[in-house]
DNA sequence: GTCTATATCTCGATAGAC
DNA sequence: GTCTATCGAGATATAGAC
């Protein structure tokens, strides 16, 4: 019986991350309360101190999940992906998947950063680290296809994105989002 | 008398703007609590009430300020530089200026948006507004460059500096900055 | 115009029954 | 593990004396 419990709790505290990173990304963090989260999942808010203590221990959850989420699609694309630059074509393609939520409420690691990482220092070190994950991988790529200045192309390329993702937002601007992605694959064609 | 209540009243509305501005901008819009403004600028909370009706209302007045600012500094520019691609460059030497608070707080304009643009579609809309002023003047300058396709590029330049300054928030990297002001002039120059 | 209360509300967090 | 009830902090906003 400890075991279903046990597992039940797991269940329960993946279905807990999860809303409450839908529901920050589109609401923003300081809009979404314990009761907005409680009542998305369908559970008295009282109940959630049993699975966290506070609700940065709640962003803790949602960052560390959203960190082995993207390990685990870089891992695969590695795998699939013999060519290098299918590999960063592959990055750009994120634009292209998630263009109607990027229009609608920005990148959902950029705009977490931009929302909490005038808060304090901790939670600062903690959201550079999902970013970090990202550009560490880009690095190697780069590494991967000969480039010496493999570090600054990966920063590049991922300002060129976040950048392109406030702009899409700020506009609502679809359009933007096609140049952009045209314009990227023809960089890394070129590169 | 009255005249010299107004010109007090005009003033201390400036003042509670300007410093309300630079607070919202060093620690966020919802960290920043009209105590700390009102202990800022030297005035009773209570007080606040009789310039701005609420603390909507002070944002609003923020923006509304900045644009102003903005358009007086774009006229400056166009009066001072005869030459298109030296106006360009000052719009990239903000970066060049702006370097210390940008790795400490990011791009006032494009924090501010991420920040409030999940609020609500009025906000949104407002410092849309801000962005704006720039995109149009960048758009002007890329026309009387002759460029048919002004308005891409315009956005292209936005992005790239909203997207720079977000990753040298988050690294706290102030060679990015310059690696990126370098590639921007000479975009500029051969664009 | 400026100040000192204070009302009111929301939210994160806790206590304790079941 | 789940619930209801409630506390306490902190914020916006108001009332009213000066």
């Amino acid at each position: 019986m400890a075991n279903v419990a046990i597992k039940k709790g797991q269940k329960n505290r993946l279905k807990i991350l999860q809303t409450a990173d839908q529901l920050i990304y589109k609401k923003g963090y300081h809009q979404t309360s314990f009761g907005d989260i409680a009542k998305a999942v369908g559970m008295a808010k009282g109940n959630f101190y049993y699975y966290f203590k506070s609700k940065e221990e709640i962003l803790d959850g949602i960052v560390a999940n959203r960190v082995e989420n993207i390990k685990l699609m870089l891992q695969q694309w590695d795998q699939q992906y013999p060519d290098i630059k299918e590999r960063l074509k592959r990055f750009v393609l994120i634009l292209d998947n998630e263009r109607q939520n990027i229009m609608d409420y920005g990148c959902p690691i950029g705009s977490l950063f931009v929302e909490l990482g005038k808060e304090d220092k901790k939670l600062q070190q903690n959201i550079r680290a999902l970013i970090q994950v990202f550009l560490d991988w880009l690095i190697v790529q780069f590494r991967l296809l000969g480039k010496d200045n493999a570090e600054f192309l990966a920063k590049e390329l991922m300002a060129k994105t976040q950048g392109a993702s406030l702009l899409a937002n700020v506009l609502a601007d679809e359009q933007f989002i096609d140049q952009t992605i045209d314009e990227l694959n023809a960089w890394i064609k070129r590169v």
